[in-house]
DNA sequence: AATAGCCCCAACCGCCTACAA
DNA sequence: GTTGTAGGCGGTTGGGGCTAT
């Protein structure tokens, strides 16, 4: 959408000198603004709005600056390593984008507010469960986020400059790198090649690959899209662990499988035939198969295959 | 080709916090 | 301690563009 392009918001026919503008920035505003910070530097936008000439509120030009015209805004869609991150970091401290954009560079919350509006709760409304639910949770961990690791390590080469310039992210995964074949390094000892950081680090996604190509029944077979996902059980089923790279990358979950089309790593794909394996949610009951999230690491989550019928009859 | 409905996102709004006077 | 101001944050909305019919 090119903002510079639309009309004045309805206050424009009686428009006054002195009053303040809304709605939508004109390319000359935008310049005015631009010219102003380059010369003035950021911040103090009330001055910044008298100063400058703009009729718009400090409030309103700091927006359009951060939003819009920040030379480091990125623009476009969202990638499957940032949309893994929002993800991950936003089941850590919810709803707080502005914290979460710190680890997406050139990212802003208001764009990482959208996206979780415009994309995840829209799959949350589709299922009918609320985007809080423990039920939404376990699609996003056991379903979403897999896919968007099987995207990631699918591409040629993984060397996010996301995820190595923010040590810090994903960190509420930290617990994996315990089962993972890893070895702390710096960002500059990264290898071009097959890693991953996170928290210093690294990941070696043919490791990864080779663990979900073993695994067995991990075909697209498993996830179709006929059938939408049925919610009422789908809200029985015991909670998975919190971190779909544990379910990919522990070697006791190896024979577990998530299915992942590499063209549809978005949740719009989220349909499950009769059969599929969701390592996490089996269990012989619903307290076999819940772990707190301070220690699912340390349980057993080796319970193999289960089809939906297994699981819902366990629950039954 | 026309149109209705949906989607997306830029921008606004209200509230909160920090800080200076 | 109180008040005013600025900046930041999360929630919400309006409208242009896209898509399906």
């Amino acid at each position: 959408m090119s903002s510079n392009t639309k009309s004045l918001s309805s206050t424009s026919c009686s428009e006054d000198e002195s009053e303040l503008r809304r709605g939508p920035w004109t390319l000359e505003e935008d310049t005015l603004l631009i010219q102003y910070i380059a010369r003035h530097g950021e911040g103090r936008w009330n001055l910044l709005a008298k100063r400058s000439g703009l009729r718009r509120t400090g409030k309103s030009c700091r927006l359009r600056w951060l939003n819009y015209l920040k030379p480091d805004v990125k623009r476009g869609n969202l990638s499957p390593e940032e949309q893994l991150l929002i993800l991950d970091l936003h089941s850590k401290w919810g709803n707080r984008w502005s914290k979460i954009a710190q680890y997406l560079p050139g990212r802003t919350d208001n764009e990482i507010k959208n996206y979780w509006r415009t994309r995840v709760q829209k799959q949350a409304r589709h299922l009918k469960v609320d985007t809080n639910s423990t039920e939404f949770q376990n699609i996003i961990r056991c379903f979403w986020m897999p896919r968007l690791l099987q995207k990631i390590g699918g591409e040629s080469s993984f060397s996010s400059p996301m995820l190595i310039q923010n040590p810090m992210a994903l960190q509420p995964l930290d617990n994996v790198s315990q089962h993972l074949t890893a070895a702390t390094a710096s960002p500059s000892q990264i290898p071009g090649q097959g890693a991953l950081n996170m928290s210093g680090t690294i990941y070696n996604w043919d490791s990864i690959q080779k663990q979900n190509a073993e695994s067995e029944f991990c075909t697209s077979s498993c996830i179709l899209p006929s059938e939408p996902i049925d919610m009422p059980k789908m809200s029985q089923i015991p909670e998975c662990p919190p971190s779909p790279f544990h379910a990919i990358l522990n070697n006791d979950n190896a024979k577990g499988g998530f299915c992942v089309d590499d063209n549809s790593y978005d949740i719009e794909a989220f349909n499950l035939q009769g059969s599929v394996s969701a390592q996490g949610f089996a269990g012989n009951s619903a307290g076999d198969c819940y772990v707190a999230e301070s220690n699912w690491l340390d349980s057993d989550f080796s319970c193999g295959m289960w089809s939906m019928d297994e699981l819902w009859q366990s629950r039954s």
